[in-house]
RNA sequence: GCGUCGGUGGCGGAGCGGUCAAUCGCACUUGGCUGUAAACCAAGCGCCCUUGUGGCUACGUAGGUUCGAAUCCUACCCGGCGCA
């Protein structure tokens, strides 16, 4: 018997559902937003709220604990142990940080392609020689400041620490060893995450080669007989904004012995559903899939209709910490002055508990005095406010009543807007 | 009263003859954040024309020197400090 294992409770479309997803530490009720915890914490949100917010699972990251260092935490018992949640955990392979700290580095470039593209439009300007861009980038002068912090080859990543310029190696084995060490429920496979306007022949050649990483990552996993009994697997699905490689992604992962799916990368955000439609039509129907760092509650409904099952992003956090509030009628800027002698709830009608409690003019007021309880408020409010959509998604594919709920939430949601 | 230092945009504080509507910080206004390098980043911030190698008014007040002054000179007003 599996530790991770699946049951479908509802199919409410040609591949939306409603599950349960089962773990060594509890079940979650899917579809289901997963809280980041990177560095084993939730941002601005401890353990003991967790409940109250109707966070059923966090997943935290290979990469920030190997750094802070995986003693203390083994000796815990592992991530969950350790950060006071006796709930389902992940962790992520440190994939993403291949990304974030290589080709990434030093750029504010999101998952999803840019309408405008200006790395595109150099690209093609100049681009007389094809082929790959380098896999990641050798900076000089980021290289002074923060050292050389990402660089791929066959074998695996070698790493700088963006904390203190030390330089580390990650292979697939190593990071799910390190996983095994963490001790999540469901650990991922060793992936890497391409820039979102990564060109064709380099997304194929990263996404083959995330593929090898992929059977290594599971053969490293299956081989520890303890481990394998406690810890699930997912495989990631890569192959960026293209559907043919992502199809083919899908149908190559699908093949090896995951507990369940990842889908990963980035995406181009004008063909996501369709993207995730065919992706997820080639992943076996019986199996959980986790669609990686995305969030916002458009993207949620997006991903619910293409059949995925659980979710996590920074955002609800992020937004949060900066002052970005979710509400049933969009996403307003709490420290604007507008809100300064508002003295309604953040979100009018929300039943969690910074709702109950505080109002608008108090959050702004927190935040204009640089008062840590402001982004702790809206960071607990965020997620809340992710968790409960989920929630109210799962209802809905329950009742069947799924795309009225989807339309209703939008409708209102980008009124504002 | 004498001496001395100083008065710059909401505040603090640069500038000390042209390239100054004036560095910078704070405050203020707004925007962004999608497997967290992020309690962060960006833009704006005298007035006017929605445009610009645009116009106007500005560096205590009033004059003056100069092709040209926030920058030099004179007087005055105001403030700090020292001595009486």
């Amino acid at each position: 018997m599996r530790p991770i294992s699946f049951e479908i409770t509802k199919s409410a479309g040609p591949l939306s559902r409603a599950g349960v997803l089962y773990t060594p530490h509890g079940a979650i009720e899917t579809p289901a937003f997963v809280a980041v915890a990177t560095k084993a914490n939730v941002k601005g949100v401890p353990s003991t709220a967790f409940q109250a917010l109707g966070v059923q699972g966090i997943i935290a990251n290979t990469y920030h604990l190997y750094l802070s260092g995986l003693e203390a935490i083994e000796k815990a018992g592992g991530v969950g142990k350790f950060m006071a949640f006796s709930g389902p955990t992940m962790t992520d392979s440190g994939g993403f940080q291949v990304f974030s700290l290589g080709v990434g580095f030093g750029k504010k470039i999101s998952k999803f392609l840019p309408e405008e593209n200006p790395f595109l439009r150099r690209d093609e300007r100049h681009s007389s020689e094809k082929g790959s861009p380098p896999p990641a980038v050798w900076d000089e002068d980021l290289a002074t400041s923060h050292g050389k912090l990402a660089i791929i080859d066959e074998e695996g990543v070698s790493f700088t620490s963006h904390l203190d310029g030390t330089l580390h190696r990650f292979t697939p084995e190593r990071s799910v060893e390190i996983q095994h060490q963490l001790g999540a429920d469901i650990i991922f496979a060793f992936d890497e995450c391409t820039a979102p306007d990564a060109e064709y022949d380099y997304q194929k050649e990263a996404m083959d080669r995330t593929h090898r990483w992929a059977e290594r990552s599971l053969k490293a996993h299956r081989q520890n007989v303890q481990k394998n009994n406690e810890q699930g697997i997912y495989g990631i699905v890569q192959g960026g904004r293209y559907a043919d490689l992502r199809v083919q992604s899908a149908k190559e992962i699908a093949g090896m012995d995951f507990d369940g799916f990842g889908i990963g990368g980035s995406f181009s955000k004008q063909d996501i559903l369709g993207i995730l439609d065919k992706v997820n039509n080639e992943l076996p129907k019986e199996k959980p899939r986790h669609l990686l760092g995305i969030g916002e509650p458009e993207d949620i409904f997006i991903g619910v209709a293409a059949g995925c099952d659980t979710f996590d992003c920074v955002l609800p956090t992020r937004n949060g910490r900066t002052g970005g509030i979710y509400t049933r009628g969009g996403k307003i800027q709490i420290p604007n002055a507008e809100y300064r002698e508002d003295f309604l709830p953040l979100d009018k009608g929300c039943g969690c508990p910074v709702c109950q409690t505080y109002t608008r003019a108090y959050v702004h007021h927190l935040f204009r005095t640089k008062e840590l309880l402001g982004p702790v408020l809206a960071s607990q409010h965020n997620l809340y406010f992710l968790t409960n959509l989920a929630k109210q998604i799962r209802n809905a594919l329950l009742d069947g009543t799924f795309e009225k709920f989807r339309d209703d939430f939008l409708a209102k949601y980008r009124l504002t807007k």
